[in-house]
DNA sequence: CGGAAACTTGAAACCTTTCAAGAGTCGTGG
DNA sequence: CCACGACTCTTGAAAGGTTTCAAGTTTCCG
């Protein structure tokens, strides 16, 4: 196993929540000017890890919320059979670790798909923090909901035909890819076929064979994992 | 599913949160015994309501949490067709009200399966609480949790082939209402075959011919709704 | 008692998987 | 710089699990 401890990158550009440009995505989103200036002190920024390097392991005591920074990770879990499960795919300014609430002891794993870096707010720190940020965990409860939801997205999802879920899956990834200011139809996939198909509970070949099939149909380009959406419309049509 | 252990709440018996026969598995859980009384106070107990009517509707408002006293509940959303997905299934002591989290919105309506009667911690209580029981807000996330766990069990077992998945949700309820101080061998489902179905994504006619296959294989009689156990490790090897 | 709803059961259809073989890609080292 | 091997991806054909359709039966409830 590799989990390389994290490298931490010397601050001369004193980076730090409140002129980070993922502000308003990831956990100071509610939060005043003040409160934002505390949560600065408490959290731990510039960890790096290397594509599939892991950011916490099933299994693992929970030791802090983490929020991506740049680069993407999958959240995947285990069965008793050990085959993987991929439960999430995390964006820059998406938080990490709710997987850990019920028991404090990690119910996945959270491995990065390329080389990300990432912030951490310490478990400590944010007991501490939440009796003087009371919008702090107000804030945090909020992001949890938008995980259930995912989840409850992703369960709906997985019981519609295979061009739907794919369609789905591209689409929610070029819509949230804009929210983060990236280009919304021109993008590379960070999971392979395996992972896509893993992902939305479909065979490696019907990934590939779905994409063909977007790209005969007109509604992109496909070139291994980079993207380019022609028709987002059309790829929404599917997705009704 | 067979409730009726709790009676309706009667003014006589004073029953509160440190007397309920649910304290260890509801929102009590983690609290001290003085906690447990600030907690009292601020519930509001003995709401009951009849199969079919809804706790809470999807685009409510959230109100405060829900705890099913007893009968049972289903958590169901829509889908852009309109097409019902059911999510949940809540027996007594579980909490309501997870997917108002993100938006204050209810993104879920609640519906009773059977006679229900519940408790609440209305919203503004909950937030006056906070403050004064630390431990309430971390049992919260915790439950929280439970429910991320949940959903993750789902997604997982929703890969399965349709005999583990029938054979899982069966184990998964005879073990959770062992724990509710009902017989696991022997019990009613509340859910018709339709809304098996529709849980555990299968046809309403494969839940019902795996049932008859199950029957066939001497691991349970199946009448209706009422199923009575047999081999309760047969099942348990099928969803291995 | 009668009609609606829920359930069972068979047969055919269908979507997706599995299997398999071949092509393309990437990184490494000679 | 090219060759080699390990992966990943593509694509066809066959197999298979579930659904759909449909008809018949049973149950529930007014």
């Amino acid at each position: 196993m590799h989990t390389s401890r994290c490298s931490q990158a010397s601050n001369r550009l004193q980076v730090d929540c409140s002129n980070c440009s993922l502000e308003t995505l990831c956990l100071p989103r509610g939060l005043s000017r003040g409160e934002v200036n505390q949560l600065t002190q408490a959290v731990r920024r510039g960890n790096t890890l290397q594509k599939g390097d892991l950011l916490y392991r099933k299994g693992d005591q929970f030791r802090g919320f983490l929020a991506i920074k740049s680069g993407t990770a999958k959240i995947v879990t285990t069965d008793a059979e050990g085959g993987e499960h991929i439960l999430d795919i995390l964006l820059p300014g998406e938080l990490l670790g709710f997987d850990a609430l019920a028991t404090d002891i990690h119910n996945c794993s959270a491995v990065a798909l390329e080389t990300v870096s990432f912030c951490e707010l310490p478990a400590n720190a944010f007991e501490r923090l939440c009796g003087k940020v009371p919008t702090l965990f107000r804030e945090l409860f909020r992001h949890a909901g938008e995980k259930f939801d995912d989840d409850v997205r992703l369960i709906i999802l997985n019981k519609r035909p295979a061009e739907e879920r794919l369609a789905a899956f591209l689409i929610s990834l070029s819509e949230r890819l804009q929210r983060r200011g990236f280009s919304p139809l021109n993008f590379r996939l960070s999971l392979n076929r395996q992972e896509i198909g893993n992902y939305l509970d479909l065979a490696l070949a019907t990934v590939s064979r779905l994409l063909r099939q977007f790209q005969d149909d007109g509604l992109l380009i496909v070139n291994h994992k980079s993207i380019q959406i022609l028709d987002i419309e059309g790829l929404r049509k599917i997705y009704s």
